[in-house]
DNA sequence: GCCGTTTGACACATTTCGATACAATTTTCC
DNA sequence: GGAAAATTGTATCGAAATGTGTCAAACGGC
């Protein structure tokens, strides 16, 4: 939670809307509003919305209806709020794939400890940053430029990366020591979706192993999990 | 969710504990049972858990304090059943740590949608582990080097070891003097349940035995319990 | 000691992976 | 705008890893 997370509160109702956003704001978030779900859209495009709180029934487009939208274009977390305890709601609410949801009349601490517990479970998996400057990584005996989009060895060469070579690198370096399947390293480097017969992430990491490893028949960096994927396994340290 | 996501249910009434099992088999989960916090821990040392579903209010140790526990020693996400629709509890629970909660009496398929958001979250990308840094660990006349999946004689000689291998030897070092079952290893290897004539385990010991046992005809290190698994027969130290 | 069960060892089938070659696509350069 | 070059995806083959089946040996109860 380095700088305060940026909520984005919508409902219609306004006494439900600002007193909430003045509770959080009391306890150390930022809080947007949005009245509607276009004004939530225009929000969340000018903003680097962190979470949304979202009610279900809104007049115009539907809670749900931009919830799955977030789902299927962002990362960002969403809470939703449902007018009543209504079994339906929350059942298709969580199969859509909302983060979690409190019902009304709320609890403000609950619904704040929510909130938290949502973001540090997003937390916990790094976002990609939008970080614009330069970002140096040190791993074995390379170190990645993020600007230039090549590596730099202890001696001082510089080795150019392809840019999906450089995309996938990045995934390992930001999530060493675990197991990586294709499906998760395909989505994470090209937001595709695996095909059934899909050999391409074998290929790129073949690639990327002859850049990197010292020897490539017996990989130190990059390991195979037979059946699993793969994975990075040294220590990655970022550099000032 | 290759292998099916295996769910650990901890409460003390019988009533609740079992159906709600069999429900969550019907729906192509594992589930374990425990009635208590002492089983729940005998539990998960000896299952691959993948969730936890904790009843809070139970006689002996409490709910929130088991829970507190999985927090702050491992990553597995908790989802928590409490008896009420009350808010201190609940607003505890989350700040705790627990990933959900459901209050009872709660609706089977609601509680699976739950389970599924929880795994889904958990697995689409796995959380770093906090232990990181490559481990070694000292038994018999070997030196494993859990960073380059291999095991270093004392005379210096490295032996590479598959994955599966390495799975194997790594279940048995941290559990050591400890009858385990081929259950038990199935599971805590590949997270697979036993087939009823299954003889890969055997057969991985056995490839293992080759590779560590100085005479893999009279094994040390990896004893046979008959009729009852095997037990790793060695001190294992950790190297700095 | 006899007999059913369990385990070890080996051979074999199956799945998964690495390397290479080649086609498709994108980028570069003029 | 178009050709050449680089990059990336697909196909294929062989090798490695793993699971399955079989048989003989080991084990324990009786």
């Amino acid at each position: 939670m380095d700088p305060s997370p940026h909520i984005l509160v919508v409902d219609d109702e306004r006494e439900i809307r600002e007193p909430l956003a003045k509770y959080l704001a009391r306890n150390g978030l930022r809080a947007d509003l949005a009245a509607n779900a276009a004004e939530a859209r225009a929000a969340l495009k000018n903003s680097a919305i962190d979470l949304v709180v979202l009610d279900i029934m809104m007049p115009g487009e539907d809670g749900l209806s931009l919830c799955r939208h977030l789902r299927e274009t962002t990362d960002i977390p969403v809470i939703l709020l449902t007018a009543m305890a209504d079994d339906t709601d929350r059942v298709v609410g969580l199969e859509i794939g909302a983060d979690d949801y409190v019902t009304k009349p709320f609890n403000p601490r609950e619904l704040l400890a929510r909130i938290k517990a949502v973001l540090r479970r997003a937390q916990s998996v790094p976002r990609p940053r939008d970080d614009s400057g330069g970002e140096r990584l040190m791993f074995g005996p390379w170190v990645l430029d993020t600007d230039r989009q090549e590596i730099v060895g202890v001696d001082g060469v510089a080795v150019p990366l392809s840019t999906a070579e450089f995309r996938l690198l990045t995934v390992f370096l930001r999530r060493p020591r675990i197991v990586l399947s294709r499906d998760q390293l395909l989505d994470l480097t090209s937001g595709r979706a695996a095909d059934v017969f899909d050999r391409s992430i074998d290929n790129q990491v073949s690639r990327l192993r002859r850049k990197i490893e010292e020897d490539p028949k017996n990989p130190a960096l990059i390991k195979t999990v037979w059946g699993g994927g793969y994975m990075f396994a040294a220590d990655v340290e970022p550099l000032t």
